[in-house]
DNA sequence: GGGTGTTCCTTGAACCTTGAACTATCTCGG
DNA sequence: CCGAGATAGTTCAAGGTTCAAGGAACACCC
């Protein structure tokens, strides 16, 4: 039996619980759901990859910073930040700007105040790219998704994804919930 | 700019069409839902990921991988079958099942009405890995997702992923739909 | 049986991701 | 100042993914 794995830091429900709602394995109904969410966020995130790729040159992802670069300040940000902005690993996002200042959509800057630090920043090119590419990507998630979905189903899937999403980083940008438990 | 989104009805747009309901980028709402979406697949994703490589020793594809051979007959399906169950190329498909084949979890059988083909077929080991991780993985699925929905949010949710890989995998089994356009 | 085209699957190179090890800098208490 | 420890970011090696190319078997047609 089980030894419940993880567990650890379930932040609002009493960790003591007998849960009794925590079968092997999911009802009928909940591997519909699972199974359905496998295949859309899959079949999404390869559309959207693909059409990126195509389209701009770049995966999804070096693309969404890009967007942040492009939404921050004076056009740049802390490595760090960005890493925590777009839900990457630094080391993974040490890659992608030294990709992205290859093709120079990014440039490096030091931090005059932090000697450690380092900021990246959006070079004109790549506001020039981001620029040349949105519309059609901004189509490719209107079609993929917003077309097809009720109004009211789009608001029933941001408060859902709103609440995955908190689980799995309950410390959300923003959020200043105190720190119980 | 802005709203009167939905309404475009189908989706085989006329290229000519003035389509007023193609906004340039999405509205504030819009952007929200997007964002939340992102936010949470991305650290859902992560998160099973980085579970199953450390209590199975692989990523959560090739789990799934496993899953759809152990519910198949003989434990056994045709490549280009379980590529299209996992919604994966049949080139990534070739090189999971290579490693796979290596840890000894699959076997490849020749296919003997069509030499062309193989199987991808569980081995017993295989079979074992996955009886002692999936425990470990639903709970892992149900407390970041089922746990934190209300019944209500899970049907929305399993409606909403259905339209949207439907939309995208247009051809899903058990679709017939006549191919217009 | 010799085209012509398709399907099944694999391969190799290029690229992307991961996790751990590493350098350099900062911080803070003595 | 010193040193222990945290933090910022990079690098290395191992592995995963993609895309284009290709070999082999099938199917059909004359």
């Amino acid at each position: 039996m089980n030894t419940a794995p993880s567990s650890g830091s379930t932040p609002a429900s009493a960790p003591e619980q007998p849960a009794p709602a925590a079968p092997r394995w999911l009802t009928a109904d909940e591997q519909r759901v699972w199974r359905a969410y496998l295949h859309a966020t899959t079949l999404l995130e390869d559309h959207l990859d693909r059409q990126l790729q195509r389209d701009a040159g770049m995966p999804h992802i070096y693309y969404g910073l890009l967007v942040k670069l492009a939404e921050s300040p004076r056009r740049r940000l802390r490595m760090t930040e960005l890493a925590m902005h777009a839900k990457i690993t630094r080391s993974r996002l040490s890659h992608a700007v030294a990709r992205l200042e290859k093709n120079g959509w990014v440039r490096r800057e030091d931090c005059p105040s932090d000697k450690r630090g380092q900021f990246a920043v959006l070079t004109d090119e790549g506001r020039e790219v981001l620029r040349r590419t949105a519309p059609g990507h901004v189509d490719a998630v209107r079609q993929a998704l917003f077309a097809r979905l009720t109004p009211e189903q789009q608001k029933s899937l941001g408060e859902i994804m709103q609440i995955v999403a908190e689980g799995l980083q309950p410390n959300e940008a923003g959020a200043d919930l105190p720190w119980l438990r």
